[in-house]
DNA sequence: AGCTTTGTTGACTGGTCAGTCAAGAAAGTT
DNA sequence: AACTTTCTTGACTGACCAGTCAACAAAGCT
């Protein structure tokens, strides 16, 4: 997962995957198939390490304000300091969602998934006087996961922490009542 | 450009590149050095023929919201048919980035030319008694790009159109006075 | 016209690619 | 222990990769 998320699905080459997970070469065509499958199989790790937990994250505070920034910022300070810069779904989206539908479903359902958790959670902090009435949080939650996918492109991009930081802010703040 | 742009820099061999652009092997390399100097040629014509239309757009209506939408709904369409889905710069800092510096340097200033153009528009139509003098159109032009470059990701990945345009509605709702 | 410079062509290089194969080791079964 | 099945290994394949080379054509200049 972490090769092909460094290097992309054609920067990585089945010798770097061998190398990395020390796994023979004959190993991974039994038990994948090919790269492509490989390269799926990767992505639902990814998914199910690192993405699903920010979904669940969002359930972690009953302000969604609170529960989204803590859950965004150790991503932008890069503080995660072993893994690798950028998301691996959004490279996936940029480089293969085009070529292959799996990868393209995966990464759709994926954000879908955000955007339903994003919802639900500023709903129950609306639920508790969090958030204001006026708002209408069906187009938060699609601003926002856009917004969180956009700051994980600029993060790969070089743009600074402060800048991505005030685009989440912003967003965070349309909620205050 | 467009070589590139729909494949991505490893994805586009040298032999796509020559039938795409009728030119030889040779010429190409004389004329550019190698693939990655022709790569950051590509993406600086990318830049001039696609991004900065978008920018200069922004000064195209008084009011931002008008300008903004009428130049980014078209690329959410589709419409603009023979083009490669997504954006190209946000392919190259998914892709090119962490390995190439000049490909970063360039990423980041576009989407900084982005977020000023964003701003100086704001500021314009907040001039012009458009938008809400409690809106803090800094934090807003960093929320918008981030957004745009959003929205391409999601675009590439296949979400459907009406959730990118409510996403990008609600961030101009937010000006709204 | 004769000569220099520039551009073009297609064959070629060493290297790497994804994927396969066959031989051997390990583990499970009776 | 004998045998079958599963897993692992490293050598191998044809294809393709970026980049080079030398022969050739076109154009510019005197």
């Amino acid at each position: 997962m972490r090769t092909f998320w460094e290097r992309g699905y054609e920067g990585a080459s089945l010798s770097d995957l061998t190398e990395a997970t020390g796994v023979g070469r004959q190993s991974l065509y039994l038990a994948f198939g090919d790269k492509q499958k490989l390269y799926l199989a990767a992505l639902d790790r990814y998914r199910e390490h690192f993405f699903l937990p920010l979904v669940e994250a969002l359930s972690g505070n009953v302000d969604v304000r609170v529960a989204l920034r803590e859950a965004i910022l150790p991503l932008v300070d890069g503080s995660c300091a072993d893994d690798p810069r950028g998301c691996f779904l959004v490279a996936a989206a940029a480089e293969r969602a085009g070529e292959d539908s799996a990868v393209r479903s995966r990464v759709t359902a994926a954000f879908a998934g955000l955007e339903t958790a994003l919802l639900e959670a500023a709903q129950r902090s609306r639920a508790a006087g969090l958030v204001a009435d006026t708002v209408d949080l069906t187009g938060w939650a699609a601003l926002t996961v856009a917004t969180i996918q956009g700051m994980r492109v600029m993060e790969a991009g070089g743009t600074d922490r402060a800048t991505l930081i005030r685009a989440l802010d912003t967003a965070l703040a349309m909620l205050h009542p």
